[in-house]
DNA sequence: CGGACCTTTGAGCGTTATCAAGTAGTGTGG
DNA sequence: CCACACTACTTGATAACGCTCAAAGGTCCG
């Protein structure tokens, strides 16, 4: 489990290329969905990887699957991690079905610094932002070059400002409008 | 529950569109992601259509919930399900982000066949296939007119038939290839 | 026969990828 | 202190891809 850091859960694949399923903040279980099985058949190449320096607290998960057993609120907090991960899923893939560019980037800045900051987000405040373009390139499938060209655009627009490991919303309204697709 | 027929999951966007989530085949519970949230505080427009004949078993999920605090096999047979739903959501994730428009819809058909037959396909065999091709567009986000292109070359090709409610295979190895990325 | 829905096909265009070059910033070693 | 490499980001030109709009054919059903 995460305590500290930012960190990103991935699939490595077989082409170079790699998708980032999940960003981990401190709170979040590194691998939530193999916590179960025993076996690890899971043919794809999950990964994950450190955004920043970070601090784990680690656990065993064959002693987390025996609290299930005696303990009806391990079972119970397992469940709301995974309902909500399927939740966070389902989103992700309507962004990246329905979404152009503009819409991915944008939902995936606004739905981070919602996460990180837990409350509303403020106009002009500045929030700390450790990834690389290749990274939000791997998030909402894009390459570098165009991740470049429509921050740089959204600049231009006076939108926000991204750069330095520093992320300043300036128009919060229209960056939501864009983020949620009424066309 | 699903006991006979195919169901869909999506949600239904405020431009009109759709984006579907989870394609429900006999055993699958229709919404599963939201058993456990009593409050149904889910602000997405969540839905679920059939797209054959079906027939539903209902339970009640407040006695689900009773059963998962007093029998441990309850809980695990829901956190097995969740598990399997976030990796089916990652792995269509994956597809999203990564494939072009070929390789999403061999990636669909093909998955959707492994689900429907539970082993291995067979060339030329007919599989039954009640998806209109306005489904095929909503599950991998692209355009019924995309679709019908991409179909009409896989058939030119040799590839595969689709129509009448039915779907052959003629060439799975090139199927299999297109699926899976190694560009 | 008419209407509704699905599919196909064409033309044009906007979006995004690809390839390539150029600019900083940063750290390294002479 | 200055080449040098390395990485991240930007920018331009070109091409591939997928969308939009439109028309036409097919099937089914009233």
């Amino acid at each position: 489990m995460l305590c500290s850091g930012w960190a990103f859960r991935h699939v490595q694949l077989s082409n170079g290329g790699r998708q980032i399923l999940k960003f981990l903040f401190p709170g979040d279980v590194v691998f939530s969905e193999t916590l179960l099985s025993q076996a690890e058949a899971s043919n794809p190449s999950y990964s994950a990887k450190a955004l920043t320096d970070i601090q784990l607290c680690s656990f065993s998960a064959g002693a987390l699957r025996e609290k299930c057993r005696s303990y009806e609120i391990a079972a119970q907090a397992l469940l709301q991690m995974l309902t909500e991960d399927v939740r966070t899923a389902y989103e992700l893939v309507t962004v990246l079905g329905q979404h152009a560019a503009e819409g991915r980037i944008a939902h995936l800045l606004l739905s981070l610094m919602r996460r990180v900051s837990q409350q509303a987000l403020a106009v002009d405040r500045r929030y700390p932002f450790p990834l690389r373009q290749q990274h939000v390139a791997d998030a909402v499938g894009l390459t570098p070059v165009h991740v470049s060209r429509v921050l740089t655009s959204f600049r231009d627009r006076g939108l926000l400002t991204l750069g330095d490991g520093m992320l300043v919303f300036h128009d919060l309204a229209q960056l939501d409008r864009i983020a949620s697709l009424q066309s």
